[in-house]
RNA sequence: GCCGGGGUGGCGGAAUCGGUAGACGCAGCGGAUUCAAAAUCCGCCGCCGCAAGGUGUGAGGGUUCGAGUCCCUCUCCCGGCACCA
């Protein structure tokens, strides 16, 4: 065994052996139970950035664990390749979208092997070539024939300078990125997806999926937004007849309260009531200015104007104003809602600002009502019952709303319902590179869906990219075509996919990549089978991709071709990898930002950070926030760097060890330092051991010293602590720590005896296990040393021995009256009643009683004493 | 604005079911080794205090024998908001 540890060499020589035994290949087989672990595939930006890697090692940790506990593991890799980056770079270098995206995907391939991930990397797929995307295209058809897939106006970023549509993230402060030009809403005819088909069962099972995060689920559930309400309308005449004005509320008890009803400005009625008035009509024009963003359009200033119109309130005939308002959604509910002020933050705001009348219809008989006081009456359900509401006064919440309801129904001007925030999937994208929506528009025929032998339509790669318009529309080579049907010419749709709707299915296709037969076979049942052991990705997923992944697999079963509903059994959030930003402002304000291996961070006498200064000319520079690693902020670490400095196995190591994987990671260079010099220990540690000379391991306490068996109970615990840590917590820090703890015992136990020599080799090919799904290069190779022919790749995780672990004395802490006062050594089988009167007698417990009786005393078997005086 | 999450030493974090706050590591300080340095090894290390002790988990309040952990109010930071992926 060589002193020295070189990473480059082990790791090397641990990938070669890797691949020699095929140990990270996966074939489907019974004989073991299958672990699917997966993690999120990378869009191929350019280089691997820290979030991969933070990604890909937590998988790997899983998926290697999973392997030592005889697990049979599949972990594929691919490419998110369709999106807008490519046509960007395509844009600012003159690449073509599939060379710049091509080459990428060769780099990061090269970087992602270096890292030593266990990946069957003949499963590898990428969503921009034809094999993968005709079978998108393939069940899109399958989706439009069962009207799951259907067309209507959608609105759209439009920058009327550079005559294209922009996505919402090239909208900055309502202007076009590029042109400056403010920008407008512009309704299109776009594809929509009928996810809301599926509201229902996609809210309900969110229960069954306990191996979830549970915010993740309570985001799910909020975002599609069930609500069960009352939907309800406000007669109003038009033309000599009686016309009905329809809104929707979960708040009809509410409703002898409303006074003033407020419309979308895409609203009919808006627009009727615009035509003989020009400042409304500039008013409903002033609305269309600025972004589609929900974000945007929640934050702005929220403005009104009457539309000079009024309505009858269904149940008081009272005459109800009808405003047009710009903070109302025409895409949720009716696109109008009924306005009490006296009870809704926002309807208060907008009352007050336009003086309209305020009217209370909740509270309590015996309290009376102040404008400051109002948010202390909405929602307060325990005081909340209708006054001023006549026959309905003293009526609590749901009993309210259930007389009103049944009223408004003998009316015919009310129901019940149930609204969904959630809306249809908006999947057409005036843009190049993604995948081709496969249907021809036929003057006669209509819509018709390309049919299978024609699939997959291509993507044509030698595209000429301005940043104007769509680049297929301005290429008759492309659309120019016939009819499916009639045969006549026809023109092809140039829209693409959403590239959400590559993501949304690749993981089934994982299961079978070579098959050009058929979207998916049999072998997705068996990797499938009960969902996806173990899904790992960012937090920032958390709603769209995994919605829209679990209505895919939906829409997949209700095909036919699987039987599977819930895609992910078990899903880890990872949080984000950040670092501290430096900057320096120029004289006209703007800040220029300096990378963190280009600044020097002075301390003070006491380690704290005093200032920092840039290493080429020693001057300051500005400490800015930890934020997100960006390109913006110039504060990203090349994981490459790092690795050729340090070896995987650091990189590694020091990502597993500086937070838990759901938290976000501060990126530290003394850190990785840390790593690496807690890596060069263990080695010099075994090294030390192996030429002493390799033993037997021990197997029982028999023959060892107290302080031995002290550190084989450790030893054991330490088992049993990685286990959980692994398996059940996904915590692998601790884990960490738990090695780290045992290594240092180990060092401060004498071990020169035969037995002890015994118990070093025990606790040397365990850690050496331990660490492997973290380390694994320096956990093949040292295994190796310790055992040699063994591999560490093909062994058991070690089992805790439980007569190891038992103990015949435990400490218990004294407290008197909540505050730690001293400890106490006890026998482990002690009871109650020993335990107090032990605890009595303590110095500890006399000397802070001050001779007053006990009141109380609280045992807490293996834990503490609590006395109560 | 709405939905979700978070705030613990100089720093990253630990405390798993309400029971020893600060494990483990980094930085720092002191020492050993060395001609010297690097590396390595040993010790100290929340804050106040000579000590006894007091105090301390974003702020304020509450429940409890006991609260970082549960409840209420507030505050700051982060993620998402349907065309970034």
């Amino acid at each position: 065994m060589q002193e020295k540890y070189i990473p480059a060499e082990i790791e090397r020589a641990a990938r070669t052996h890797w691949q020699a035994t095929a140990a990270d290949r996966a074939l489907e087989a019974d004989d073991k139970p299958k672990y699917y672990c997966l993690c999120m595939f990378p869009y191929p930006s350019g280089k691997l950035h820290m979030g991969h890697v933070r990604n890909y090692v937590i998988g790997d940790v899983l998926a290697r664990y999973h392997r030592m506990l005889g697990e049979n593991v599949l972990q594929p890799m691919g490419w998110d390749a369709f999106g807008m980056p490519a046509e960007n770079a395509a844009l600012a270098n003159k690449a073509s979208p599939a060379d710049w995206t091509y080459q990428n995907i060769d780099c990061m391939k090269q970087q992602l092997q270096l890292l030593g991930l266990s990946i069957d990397w003949r499963r590898e797929l990428t969503t921009c070539r034809p094999e993968y995307y005709r079978w998108e295209q393939w069940l899109f058809t399958r989706l439009f024939e069962k009207g799951l897939i259907y067309k209507k106006l959608g609105a759209v970023n439009w920058d009327p300078v550079d005559q294209t549509v922009l996505a919402n993230e090239q909208v900055i402060d309502g202007r076009g990125w590029r042109s400056g030009a403010l920008v407008e809403k512009r309704e299109i005819p776009m594809y929509y997806m009928k996810i809301t088909a599926y509201a229902e069962e996609l809210l309900s099972s969110l229960d069954t999926l306990t191996g979830w995060p549970e915010r993740v689920r309570l985001m799910q559930k909020n975002w599609i937004g069930k609500s069960v309400g009352v939907r309800l309308a406000f007669p109003f005449e038009q033309d000599g007849e009686t016309q009905k004005l329809w809104v929707f509320t979960t708040r009809a008890d509410t409703l002898m309260g409303v006074t003033f009803v407020a419309v979308a400005a895409e609203h009919p009625l808006a627009a009727r009531a615009a035509e003989n008035t020009p400042e409304l009509a500039a008013f409903i024009e002033e609305c269309k200015k600025g972004s589609v963003a929900e974000a945007d359009l929640a934050t702005m200033e929220k403005k009104g104007m009457p539309t000079g119109l009024f309505a009858r309130h269904p149940l008081t005939d009272e005459k109800i104003p009808v405003w047009v308002g710009n903070y109302v959604l025409m895409r949720y509910g009716e696109g109008a809602v009924m306005a009490v002020p006296a009870h809704d933050e926002r309807d208060f705001a907008f009352a007050q600002k336009y003086g309209l009348p305020i009217k209370q219809v909740i509270g309590a008989a015996n309290e009376t009502f102040s404008l400051d006081g109002w948010q202390e009456w909405y929602g307060d359900k325990s005081r909340a019952v209708c006054v001023n509401s006549g026959k309905y006064d003293g009526l609590a919440h749901a009993a309210a709303v259930e007389a009103i309801a049944a009223d408004l129904a003998k009316l015919e001007l009310g129901e019940r319902e149930v609204q969904w925030r959630l809306r249809d999937w908006g999947i057409s994208r005036q843009r190049y590179w993604g995948c081709p929506i496969p249907i021809v528009h036929c003057e006669q025929c209509g819509d018709v869906h390309v049919p299978d032998n024609e699939l997959p339509v291509r993507l044509p790669e030698n595209v000429d990219i301005t940043g104007a318009g769509s680049p297929l529309a301005k290429m008759p080579e492309f659309y120019e075509t016939t009819c499916p049907k009639c045969g006549k010419p026809a023109r092809r749709e140039t829209d693409t996919l959403d590239t959400f709707v590559e993501s949304s299915w690749y993981f089934l296709r994982y299961a079978c990549p070579d098959n050009d037969e058929a979207m998916l076979d049999t072998r997705v049942e068996y990797w499938c089978a009960g969902g996806i052991d173990q899904y790992i990705g960012g937090i920032e997923h958390a709603i769209l991709h995994l919605l829209y992944a679990r209505f895919f697999t939906r829409l997949i079963r209700d095909a036919g071709l699987i039987r599977l509903a819930e895609p992910f059994k078990n899903l880890l959030t990872q949080g984000m990898v950040v670092a501290p930003t430096f900057y320096r402002r120029d004289a006209n304000g703007k800040e220029q930002w300096f990378n963190p291996a280009e600044v020097e961070i002075k301390t003070d006498e006491r380690g704290r950070p005093a200032g920092a200064t840039l290493k080429v000319d020693g001057q300051p520079v500005v400490i800015g926030g930890i934020e997100k690693m960006s390109k913006s902020r110039n504060n990203g670490i090349a994981p490459q760097t790092l690795i050729d400095q340090y070896g995987a196995d650091t990189v590694r190591l020091f990502m597993m060890f500086a937070a838990p994987p759901d938290q976000s990671l501060e990126w530290s260079d003394v850190g990785v330092e840390g790593a690496y010099r807690f890596l060069r220990r263990v080695w010099k540690l075994a090294h030390t051991h192996v030429r002493r000379g390799v033993t037997a391991a021990s197997s029982g306490n028999a023959g060892l010293t107290e302080s031995q068996k002290d550190l084989r109970r450790k030893l054991h615990q330490t088992i049993n602590k990685t286990r959980d840590d692994y398996g059940r917590r996904q915590q692998f820090n601790t884990a960490i720590a738990a090695v780290m703890e045992l290594l240092n015992a180990c060092d401060k136990t004498d071990l020169s005896d035969a037995a002890g020599h015994a118990l070093a080799q025990e606790a040397f090919e365990a850690v050496a296990l331990m660490l492997f799904p973290i380390v694994p290069h320096i956990g093949q190779t040292l295994y190796a040393e310790l055992k040699p022919g063994a591999d560490a790749a093909r062994a058991a995780f070690p089992q805790a021995d439980p007569d190891a672990l038992a103990q015949d004395e435990v400490e218990l802490m004294i407290q008197v009256g909540g505050k730690l006062r001293g400890s106490l050594t006890i026998a482990a089988h002690a009871d109650k009643t020993a335990i107090e009167a032990a605890a009595l007698n303590s110095e500890a417990a006399q000397k802070f009683m001050d001779g007053k009786p006990a009141k109380k005393v609280v045992v807490v078997p293996g834990r503490l004493v609590n006395i109560v005086v």
